[in-house]
DNA sequence: TATAAAATAT
DNA sequence: TATATTTTAT
């Protein structure tokens, strides 16, 4: 049956991951050897590949953060520039790439924007700020910036979304249209568009006058949970990386997944088709934690919960601290 | 080269 | 914290 092959595969998730070693040796490769010349940064005698490089993938794999209770999963192999040219080799000297850690750029995926929308729902309006919403979110390595970012965007996305649902609105309360719609609020438009955007957000924020919390909030723990496996945003920068344009993954539990129009594009076609010929053909497609998937999947799959409903949204255990 | 998204600064 | 600006990736 299916879904015993899906049980295989899902046991199978780890084997077709690529090994630690593949992944470190990977990064030192990424760098070429007039570059790795420039940088004084000893190059491996014994043959090095580096075929396919691109001047955006040497950023580092993953900042390590390190939440204080939020350890990392040690399937995942924090290898980073410095590491990788320590263990070249004894270089002699010197450091220098330590200084200049730049986080790499976030990219926020269709799965990541959609717990930001879930804990932006639950927290309500009131308190959707930065701060809280990356604590509920709790992705290992998720910046309030990002977070703070990402917001601004989003806010302007709600916005533009009132804006076109009230065009008649007279009286200055509203204020939100006005901005025609540009050719990028149809990009931003599907990268939003794959997480359910909750009515009273458009329909109003902060009800003026009634200062009870929304409807919606039948807890509003503002704690972090800690059980729940946390997704790292390197785990999305390694998506990113290897397979960002295939977008979506496998629905393991046959739910009907969660995949969304992320592939809809309008005109993916040749462009699309080329960078996703120059990925990685080896690469299996996921290379998402089963922990997160499941999660993610939990909290959808549970939210919907065709066979009965148990609980509204799961995406955060029971609050505690 | 232009556009879009994220990071950073204010 | 929110907004504006700048930088970077596509």
């Amino acid at each position: 049956m299916r879904e015993e092959e899906e049980t295989e595969w899902f046991a199978r998730w780890e084997e077709q991951l690529p090994s630690p070693e593949e992944l470190t040796p990977l990064s030192q490769t990424l760098i070429t050897p007039a570059l790795a010349l420039a940088f004084n940064i000893p190059f491996p005698a014994d043959g090095n590949p580096s075929p396919i490089l691109s001047p955006h993938h040497l950023h580092r794999p993953l900042p390590p953060p390190a939440s204080p209770h939020l350890p990392p999963p040690p399937d995942f192999e924090t290898s980073d520039l410095n590491s990788a040219s320590a263990a070249s080799g004894s270089g002699g000297g010197g450091d220098e790439p330590a200084r200049t850690l730049k986080r790499p750029r976030l990219v926020w995926t269709p799965q990541l924007h959609k717990r930001f929308v879930d804990a932006v729902a639950h927290l309500g309006i009131k308190n959707a700020v930065p701060k809280t919403i990356m604590q509920l979110m709790s992705v290992d390595g998720l910046t309030r910036e990002n977070v703070a970012s990402h917001l601004q965007k989003y806010r302007l996305y709600l916005k533009r979304m009132q804006g076109l649902s009230t065009s008649g609105v007279a009286g200055g309360g509203g204020g939100a249209g006005g901005g025609p719609i540009s050719a990028s609020d149809a990009a931003t438009d599907q990268l939003f568009a794959s997480a359910p955007v909750p009515h009273h957000f458009l329909s109003r924020g902060p009800v003026a006058g009634l200062g009870g919390p929304d409807p919606f909030l039948p807890y509003m723990p503002v704690t972090v949970p800690q059980h729940h496996q946390q997704i790292t945003a390197a785990m999305q920068q390694q998506q990113h990386y290897h397979q960002r344009h295939l977008g979506h993954f496998g629905s393991p539990t046959g739910g009907g997944g969660f995949d969304h129009g992320f592939l809809n594009r309008p005109a993916v076609s040749q462009s699309g088709m080329h960078q996703m010929l120059g990925a990685a053909p080896g690469m299996g497609l996921m290379q998402l934690t089963p922990s997160a998937a499941v999660s993610f999947v939990d909290d959808l799959e549970t939210a919907r919960g065709g066979s009965g409903e148990r609980k509204v949204l799961t995406l955060f255990p029971t609050g505690e601290d």
